[in-house]
DNA sequence: TATCTTTGCTTAATCGATTAAACAAATATA
DNA sequence: TATATTTGTTTAATCGATTAAGCAAAGATA
């Protein structure tokens, strides 16, 4: 019943009456450990349910086979479907993740950094928190020579690998397709102009704005935490300008949710009143009525491929870690929210 | 530069010219550690940048301070909640967690399992994926002696404590409520009947049915994944009955959702023709058109008493894990999807 | 002054697995 | 037959932190 005490090396050697380093070399199957050996230690290893103590392997070898991931939420469809596909490509190669989850502060983000060089990770895939500025805590984890890999919220300044999709041109996709709907006045609800990919989104809209010869009117450019509280906030903002825009991308689909419910309780007409574009194709964008345009930012490619980077790393420790950009390029996802033209069959 | 060597116990040993002894104890405040040689240690430590090697102190000590967390899934806000409450009552007390998603895929759960029993975890709170019916990897754990505690989805014949509410009685609220509403044909779109939960909702949905004298047609019990897409099939195979219910109520709020766009597809009325309950108060419930009346399960106070009972575990270890349930009251969340009074005005 | 306590530290064993080095026995080579 | 090589295993050190046990020096007590 109590069989708490756990089966160790040590308990196999004993039984068979060889050495505990004969036994580790049996179960890793070293050629100069005689296949009868072999057969006898691993029968041995299941009748007692062995379990190798990670701790202390890993402690030997220098490595854990961890990896860890920091996500400001789990509860997107994004993060956790980059997550998933993170996993399935490191899982194959012999790691497992550690997911902790920053709820977007900087001191929670500055936590789970110390847990997981804690639990001594090999290496540290990570999005950056929306307030994080400071980098002394990245640069932490730089220090201790693990490799560290950013996605979606990632900083050039800290000369790591980063993939992500093209924030600039999905800007300007959205617009042009805003322009081929005839809309005229297209304001922007971004986030927060220090996050770099918001800045590109922000100067992406910008420049596609001033491409097409549209007003790039200072009151039809909000910053916003992008809550789909806040979008609701920020859309009342636009309803009550003196002119009204005819268009409005915004730069995170929840914030974009709670934009569409204000169009709707104000009885707006959505896309030919005012048309709608999110950014992050999280599913509810097609559930909503209407359902909503956005962007498609190709998560399960982003986890694979930060995956990939890591493994990269560690199979060539020697190379230095240096600023290293993969973009995807993103696709939009035209919904009836700025389809204007569906609605003239 | 290329600081990789990290700083262990003996470098300080050595500056100091101490015993690595005198260096741990100085750390941890021993009382027969004189104050000179603590501060000496610890702004050495300080300016070395040391951190401790968690592998070697858990090696050690026999613990590893952290907690396996195992979730169907991480995108759902039920489970982020949960985990995101869970954790901060766990850091309080100087745990970590590590959380693993199953995908509702019963072999990836006993992957979890192992990976998690491997690092060596104090305990693991789990979430059983739907396919899951066979206990053996659950005993596992049970076997390895650490603690073992189960929300939402569990099961009384693993004897292990488990958080979650009362399945059947959200079933009586919601019958009775449809009922309030004037509707005579229920329909219940249930989860998989081996699964204990979504088992406890259906017998409540019969029993309340019974109780107000309705009728309890085989043809309106119908069994789903509660994807979104079966959600999807089920409500179409209600549509196509001679007689249609008046009212679905749905055991995922996924399902809803997808019942929902079938029913707008098909341009019924609802709540008047049919009205929708769907279970688990997600977020985007509030936020379709019409809202989805559904149950709030508490997700938060669900994720702190299961830490909080993980915690009374390992206080005292001599315990032994029994059946031990904590039921806690949902909460039934009206929306316009069933509530037809609100139509009245 | 002699003995007992307390203080402050060191020594050495330990957690469990890994691995370099050593070594005996078996086999191959000259 | 003598030597070299291969095979199969053991010995012992190691990873880094912790801790029981030991011990000398300082302080307290009789």
């Amino acid at each position: 019943m109590s069989n708490k005490k756990k089966t160790t090396l040590k308990d196999i050697a004993n039984i068979l009456e060889i050495s505990t380093a004969a036994v580790s070399k049996a179960l890793q199957d070293d050629s100069r450990i005689s296949s009868k050996t072999k057969e006898a230690v691993k029968k041995v290893a299941k009748d007692l349910n062995y379990q190798p103590n990670h701790l202390a392997s890993a402690l030997r070898k220098g490595k854990s086979n961890l990896v860890g991931v920091i996500v400001p939420r789990t509860n997107s469809n994004f993060f956790s479907s980059v997550v998933q596909n993170m996993e399935e490509v490191l899982n194959k190669a012999g790691y497992n993740i550690i997911i902790t989850q920053s709820n977007e502060s900087y001191k929670k983000e500055c936590d789970s950094i110390d847990t997981l060089l804690f639990t001594q990770v090999d290496g540290i895939i990570a999005s950056m928190a929306n307030e994080t500025t400071d980098l002394d805590y990245y640069e932490k984890i730089k220090s201790r020579g693990i490799p560290l890999i950013l996605f979606d919220r990632g900083e050039n300044d800290l000369n790591v690998d980063y993939i992500g999709i093209d924030d600039y041109a999905s800007s300007h996709m959205i617009v042009e397709h805003l322009v081929e709907q005839g809309c005229k006045r297209i304001a922007h609800i971004g986030g927060y102009q220090r996050t770099r990919i918001f800045n590109n989104r922000i100067r992406g809209y910008k420049d596609a704005i001033e491409k097409h010869g549209l007003p790039l009117d200072s009151e039809l450019l909000l910053e916003s935490s992008l809550t789909q509280e806040d979008g609701r906030l920020k859309m009342e903002q636009l309803l009550s300008l003196k002119t009204r825009p005819d268009a409005v991308y915004i730069a995170g689909d929840y914030a974009a949710l709670g934009a569409l419910q204000v169009l709707k309780e104000n009885a707006i007409d959505v896309p030919n009143e005012i048309a709608l574009v999110g950014f992050g194709n999280e599913p509810f964008t097609a559930m909503v009525s209407p359902p909503i345009t956005s962007i498609e930012q190709h998560s399960a490619e982003i986890g694979r491929l930060a995956a990939q980077t890591f493994l990269e790393h560690v199979s060539s420790p020697d190379v230095k870690q240096s600023l290293n950009k993969k973009i995807l390029d993103a696709e939009l996802i035209v919904r009836d929210s700025s389809n204007k033209k569906a609605f003239l069959n």
